[in-house]
DNA sequence: TATTGTTATACTCTATAACTATA
DNA sequence: TATAGTTATAGAGTATAACAATA
């Protein structure tokens, strides 16, 4: 969208950044949701919900990925459902607690999502081909203030980076 | 969401720079979300298509506003006949088309629209505080190569930065 | 025939809240 | 009582496609 259209007479450089930053991201996003519908058929929500089981091989409480995912309760419970359907992650019990499932990829998600991510990793690389490693580099750490700033620090982390 | 959990094994630049770029626009994006929602009763893209017609004060023909946000016919329709409903924008006819209208703001929409855009202009502003200007102008530059190497040239421009 | 806009429909994603089972 | 997770529901937001009117 013409995010930089939302802007009105004065444009203040912060609300002209953010306009810029909101069409980047669409452009981008829109991208990878394409892409993952035609070459996948799935959603980034049910990558992203994959992409973080990846990283916790021991697999993931539903209150662990709501937190992670910042999206309630409910709406984990039916991507899970459809991830189980497909066989590419599954509810194991946790010990002393039978109120609690952990979510975890299968030999089968773990494959599927190495070549998921291969792919997605190269639409990424290719949309930020235009800049140099020193650009790339710049843009991380101003990215990296304003996450900070906008960031509600908690006990536990709701992100990898900082977990 | 931790978007920053996306990302696979070996991260490279692009890969780990856009996972931190997606989760700061979904920061600052869902803040600005709930404010419209809790102080004007009214949701983004309401608010983006009256931020297009702000800077067309003579209206913007449906097909221009559904190129614009990039969304299709159909949901142009939709939005439109809710601001209508509420007497911000009017539809009005195009002398030598009959197919056609053009939409633009009422009085009393450019003063909503005006009253919102300074709300709106105060929560970016507030985002983006933690950086100095020379980063906010640093930020602005870097990602405006972003946006250049992702947007498909057309005879007519997408966005009003190339308007 | 092509274009403008509308209508109808379906699907994904989300939040809220009531609910069950267990702690 | 509190917590883990599920279910039910409603509402954004979107795309697709069939359609009517006009060009």
């Amino acid at each position: 969208m013409d995010m930089e259209a939302r802007g009105h007479s004065e444009h203040p450089e912060a609300l002209r950044l953010w306009l810029r930053m909101l069409t980047c991201t669409q452009l981008v996003e829109k991208q990878v949701r394409t892409q993952l519908r035609e070459q996948f058929d799935t959603t980034l929500p049910r990558f992203d919900l994959m992409a973080q089981l990846e990283r916790s091989p021991e697999g993931l409480k539903m209150n662990q990925l709501s937190r992670r995912m910042m999206v309630t309760g409910g709406n984990i419970t039916g991507i899970t459902d459809q991830l189980v359907a497909e066989e590419v992650v599954e509810r194991v019990e946790v010990e002393g607690d039978r109120r609690a499932y952990r979510v975890r990829l299968t030999t089968r998600g773990r494959k599927l999502f190495a070549e998921m991510a291969r792919q997605h990793e190269a639409w990424i690389v290719s949309a930020f081909e235009g800049l140099s490693a020193r650009e790339l580099e710049s843009l991380h750490k101003l990215l990296g203030k304003v996450k900070q700033h906008n960031t509600v620090p908690t006990d536990k982390p709701q992100d990898m980076e900082n977990a």
